[in-house]
DNA sequence: GGTGAAAGAAGGAAGAG
DNA sequence: CTCTTCCTTCTTTCACC
């Protein structure tokens, strides 16, 4: 993990179908050692996918958070139970505080959002849920004008 | 919109980099007609791009959200304005009910962590901050087995 | 939506620094 | 040990049916 895996990094999360030879030539590599470094990062767990971002309004769904207080001998870990038993659920995260953990999952209505809520609660994993409905969405890795560099502007703490 | 072009968005969920060869032999199709789908979704907005799932801990970064309470006057659309003043923001979504937003964003350090929370307060536009701190996050889209159809569960409500 | 040809990209092997 | 340069194979893209 040098500079130029971070550059790599950083180029693919602008644009995960970015063609190799184009991020060999921003990087100033050419084409076969960048896709060696991306195949090591993918094989050792730096990069875990690629995914599209899609405008769930434009499919006609509702994207959602929920976060969850678990009961108190829950394991932070059994999450995962939850995600593996409502398969609307599309991603989690594990948060250290208050909740102790985030759902975001789509649905196709309003009813069938509460049916989802309730199918978490009735894991019996949660205390309690808060809901949080999307109204709209927004990300630097696809929005115009960021190409590159300044996308991470860690910099500067 | 059709059932075809929701399966090749399901595919390119799961993994943004496959070929659109093997999209078209997924979906039954030949691949110059799932290219031309793929192109019209681009264009009219639904696919808004493609991003790599990275996973931050093994970039030596934190991965957090801040729930945003905005001041009264305020309006929801100028969460922007914070993404724009605060370049750590990788993703908000603007929220309908308390919070009003959620901002997501990527750190190197704790203290890091502190003055961004500081930088966000200071824009003025909230009344109050709610920051999680992601300890693991989870991802059906990239997660092992999840090769398309089981992943859109939305057929029951 | 399918087909076929041209342009381009990916992946592998050999060699230079 | 890593980058570069070819070379082959596969993919994408564009004409047209």
């Amino acid at each position: 993990m040098d500079d130029l895996d971070r550059e790599i990094l950083d180029l693919l999360r602008a644009n995960a179908r970015m063609p190799t030879s184009e991020i060999a030539q921003r990087v100033g590599l050419s084409a076969a050692p960048v896709a060696r470094r991306i195949a090591r990062m993918e094989a050792s767990g730096v990069i875990k996918g690629y995914t599209a971002i899609v405008a769930d309004s434009s499919v006609g769904e509702i994207d959602a958070f929920t976060e969850i207080r678990l009961t108190g001998q829950t394991d932070t870990r059994e999450i995962e139970e939850i995600a593996r038993q409502v398969p609307e659920v599309q991603q989690f995260f594990t948060i250290s505080g208050d909740p102790d953990g985030l759902l975001r999952f789509r649905v196709r209505s309003v009813e069938h959002l509460q049916s989802v809520v309730n199918a978490i609660r009735r894991t019996g994993l949660v205390a309690g849920t808060k809901t949080l409905i999307v109204m709209s969405t927004w990300d630097r890795a696809t929005d115009v004008g960021g190409s590159g560099r300044e996308q991470r502007a860690l910099d500067a703490p």
